[in-house]
DNA sequence: ATTAGCACTCACTGGTCTCGAGTGCTAACA
DNA sequence: TGTTAGCACTCGAGACCAGTGAGTGCTAAT
């Protein structure tokens, strides 16, 4: 559909512009060492392909920007990979190469350096805690009415929430109620928690504690794993220093949606593993209809998943920032699952 | 010094130019209901006072505006209360009776809340760890080599890390260790923590335990309660609606800042407990050199002390901002001693 | 099929003008 | 002596206008 040439000049515009931010002209084009065309062909191709709906003007005697069409067509067509330099490379093996950084800090280190790494900002939600396991409850009292209940699942993440006891209730209840829950619970997937409790916990608790009722409220209320997934961000500003986001109207929307976790999180919730590229428009929200975001995943034990988000403006380095998060996420995806 | 006719217009002024962000002219003073001066009359007096360096002009034909000094002498003896009105008064209240939300949360619903009341950005930083007492210490085996580690404070805060453990080491020695630190340790306050260990622990351990060097680094570097303060922001992006804010280049060193935890921790850092404001550059940091930072205390248990702190443009509402942080940070410190 | 040439468009820049809000100063007034 | 009316002056903001230059589309020549 599309001549060699068109799709030549197409990318060449689309690469020039990522680079630059200024609508590209013919004769930009013919001057460069890789293009023997005068700029009167040029024009005529891009006339074309501004026909066709890849191009667009920003006024009628103005140079050439590519549509979301055009991007669309150049990351599914004409993505061509990039080299990561030596050094940088460099780099990114010795930070993944920390073993034994806890699970959160490793993954703020990994947000913060992608980051760094595209100028652009970048957020990464925790694994999802669902397919992870119970590895240990335990419910620490404070003083008589309060207390902290820890669960600790088998991939080193801790959760903990207050709890407020009932009134007199039986300091040997509690220490019963954390046995039997650790003996049966241990190893259960969280997301079969509840189910659990309801078969198997719910009668021995019956029958071996004495406030029971109180305590059925409190385990239904802590152990509601409904917890939303750590969001984790870095370069919050980095994306502000890009040329389209001057305005402060821009980036207000963009900024605010950033402290709204359900909404990011929805944002990355992928149809499925491996990468994903979302165009402009192509995200339902509005406040970003002039963003793209890549997301990709990253497992954890080969199972559970995170993912790995990269929002910049629509104008945006892919193939850059593709081959970056190919890198990141692979890494930390074989640095989380060494520790089984 | 001042005549009670400059206090007076001083302190109208400034009033106005809180509320409408323009610089103030005599005649706009003039017209207001409660001054009977002609317009003449006033611009001697303002005269004089932009002489005394308390007011400024944009350019030369300009009405005035605050200089920081006459901010300075505003909020030191022109501050008159202000009354919240009913409505507020309730959701205040209504908000800390949540009594059994967690520290954290109650911290962190307490910083929204305020940046919602002051149209602000506030920053609340928990309470110092250091003089909280050790509760329980827990090591969880995650597998061969890998473990969490556990501390849970009185005040219920829980604080995790990740551990590797010295190949080979032995189970029962690490069950043995947790019972040797929770026995010994027990209540002791957290700053005492490494001096205790060295005096009391250290010599029992090496009776007790066979890989006791190994053990020894890892408690050297677990308990190393350095961890800095946790940090909750409320309305982060609040302070972009301020006209004086609609620079970019303006906004990227606060938005900067915001996210250098060590730097808002040096920020926040207080001479004496109370409320202090800080104005334009008397903040050392050239980032917020035209924001006003407001700060006071809470306590915890009648003792370890926490930071409010609200930043704006010097242009602050000062006076709905000084009353509304009152209660806000007696509310919190009222629920959160309530707690012992 | 390609390209040189040309007329045309439009954003951007800098200069000039006007308008209006505000000041400082002087002289008149109570 | 303190207050006020009046007036000339200043300056920023906005409107208007031409000139410039980068870019286009189209036509005719190669």
């Amino acid at each position: 559909m599309l001549t060699e040439r068109q799709l030549f000049l197409l990318q060449v515009l689309v690469d020039d512009y990522i680079r630059s931010a200024e609508p590209v002209g013919s004769r930009a084009i013919s001057k460069r060492d890789d293009v023997h065309y005068s700029s009167a062909t040029i024009r005529n191709e891009l006339a074309d392909l501004e026909d066709m709906g890849f191009l667009e003007k920003t006024h009628s005697s103005s140079g050439r920007i590519p549509s979301e069409k055009g991007y669309r067509f150049y990351v599914d067509h004409l993505l061509s990979p990039v080299m990561i330099s030596a050094p940088e490379m460099n780099k990114i093996k010795t930070a993944f190469t920390e073993k034994y950084l806890g699970l959160e800090k490793l993954i703020q280190v990994t947000a913060e350096m992608l980051s760094n790494f595209t100028s652009y900002t970048t957020i990464v939600m925790g694994p999802e805690l669902l397919d992870t396991k119970l590895k240990h409850i335990q419910i620490i009292h404070l003083n008589d009415d309060r207390a902290v209940m820890i669960v600790v699942t088998d991939t080193g993440h801790v959760e903990n929430r207050m709890i407020s006891l009932p009134p007199g209730i039986n300091e040997q209840d509690i220490e019963k109620l954390v046995n039997i829950l650790n003996e049966k619970l241990k190893m259960v997937p969280l997301y079969q928690l509840n189910q659990k409790i309801e078969q198997e916990v719910k009668n021995v608790l019956r029958k071996n504690i004495s406030s029971y009722n109180q305590v059925m409220t409190i385990l239904e209320k802590t152990l509601n794993v409904d917890s939303p997934d750590k969001i984790f961000y870095g370069g919050k500003n980095n994306i502000l220093s890009q040329p389209e986001f001057q305005d402060i109207d821009k980036v207000l929307p963009l900024l605010n949606i950033f402290e709204k976790k359900e909404i990011i999180h929805d944002l990355l919730r992928t149809p499925s593993a491996g990468l994903h590229i979302k165009i402009g428009k192509e995200n339902d929200l509005v406040a970003i209809k002039d963003c793209s975001v890549i997301t990709t995943t990253y497992s954890v034990s080969g199972e559970h998943c995170g993912t790995v988000a990269v929002i910049g403006p629509t104008r945006m380095a892919y193939p850059r920032v593709v081959t970056l998060m190919d890198i990141f996420s692979n890494s930390l995806s074989a640095i989380l699952n060494e520790r089984d």
